[in-house]
DNA sequence: CTAAGTTAGTTGCTAAATGACACGAAGTGG
DNA sequence: CCACTTCGTGTCATTTAGCAACTAACTTAG
């Protein structure tokens, strides 16, 4: 059934990885996209632009650019860049997803994407009304599935995105890149709810959280409002997202 | 903090991705590498190449090629077709795990590669003693570490594959993959133990496994022995990798 | 032919974890 | 000061994990 060859042999020492400059081969077109993720009123949202050029002239597409070798590190290093530059959002979470490359998601040819997720704060970003309101603007991730057609396949990087934060969601406290830095145990569990969109015990959820140890209150910091004002908390210093033993 | 910017100014334009051909920027060298892994008498192990040119000649490496795109229907065909040509393994399970890219990790500059786990049946590969012993090895992967130095940041990917595997391994079906297409529960059992390094109990992962329902047995079919034999199972027709409601 | 040894597979028990729910606490507003 | 709302914790039935014992089925030694 598996076995190893007995010797590579001439066409596959010229194909060899990083051993020679590719012959009769051309180099994909390497791209870096990032999908942007957000709460707004309770349903998550991305961020898309309208491309400028063909291919997809005027279709809505993912925020993404090309690495530059000489200012990116490496490959989240050009995914922040873009980030900035294109969308003017600053170090926020970022984590690779996974590429993306095929012959036929780009009319020009053969091209690799390397897609990225990007968590940013509830409604920190308000609304464009300006200059390129049109061009980008925040779109409803409801039920797996965006309003407008995307360009390349970008329909199907945005659902492997969603897919991967509703599964991370369930075992990790992901959902504290979604809020401010200060927030209640209730704003965090609404982001669980919200995302996972189910339910979830209170007393079972504050256990979880409480046994996973990521949490600080804010001594003396409660959330006022018309009832029983709600303890304010942050994460302990020096960490980041946590895994936890078992599903939330 | 975070903001959408005004507009995309003359920079932005020519670096749009998909937009227009890059402009002042090289492309990355795109390549593709394979961490083979399999268990050989209990241990992972995993197949290593060494490297027959510079960069880093002799020095032992991943199994890795270049995408071929009059072949290649997307990166999981290179991956497989990569694995058949230099490794003489056919169609196991892949899965892409991530990319690595930065501008340090192969001296010739900023190079990018789309790194893949592939998992073989145990022992079904015979450690070759014939012309190419000498070039293509398993090497035993034991406590996140392998014995030999390795090429470009292939320690880094490997180290990568084993954490994603070892952690899959915990909530999903995966070990099936390192089994001949029979087997019994007490080797399935095996597996996940080797894997994750620590004991589990027979009654439990049996109930486990049972709840899974993704095996089903093979009627009259005994693994025979010197003491009672044991059930043969087989994975139930149109399954693959199936996600566990809690940790194993 | 039988007893000892080994692995397969199941069952039972106890302690810990989990899930559903209820109740007291702490504020506001009429 | 009473009704109302949300915060936060406590209670308890049910489920699950961990452990161990037990039966089953076979081989081999004597």
């Amino acid at each position: 059934m598996a076995g190893v060859t007995e010797r590579t042999d001439q066409k596959d020492r010229a194909s060899d990885p990083e051993t020679t400059v590719t012959e009769g081969f051309e180099r994909p077109l390497v791209t870096v996209d990032v999908v942007i993720l957000t709460l707004r009123a309770g349903v998550l949202h991305t961020l898309l632009m309208k491309r400028g050029a063909d291919p997809f002239q005027g279709t809505w597409a993912l925020i993404g650019g090309y690495i530059h070798p000489q200012e990116d590190e490496d490959l989240e290093a050009a995914a922040r860049r873009i980030l900035r530059s294109k969308a003017g959002i600053d170090t926020p979470y970022v984590e690779q997803l996974q590429g993306f490359g095929d012959a036929r998601r780009d009319p020009r040819g053969w091209t690799v994407t390397f897609a990225h997720v990007a968590l940013i704060p509830s409604d920190t970003l308000s609304p464009r009304h300006g200059a390129n309101a049109e061009t980008v603007a925040w779109w409803p991730v409801d039920a797996r599935a965006v309003a407008p057609p995307l360009a390349f396949d970008h329909a199907r990087i945005l659902a492997a995105a969603v897919t991967r934060v509703r599964n991370k969601v369930e075992y990790t406290s992901l959902p504290i890149h979604l809020l401010p830095p200060r927030f209640t145990l209730t704003d965090l569990q609404r982001v669980y709810e919200q995302i996972l969109g189910r339910p979830i015990e209170k007393s079972q959820f504050r256990r979880r959280i409480a046994e996973a140890n990521f949490l600080e209150t804010v001594p003396g910091e409660f959330r006022q409002s018309s009832n029983r004002p709600a303890q304010i908390y942050r994460i302990k210093t020096g960490l980041s997202t946590i895994f936890f033993d078992r599903t939330i």
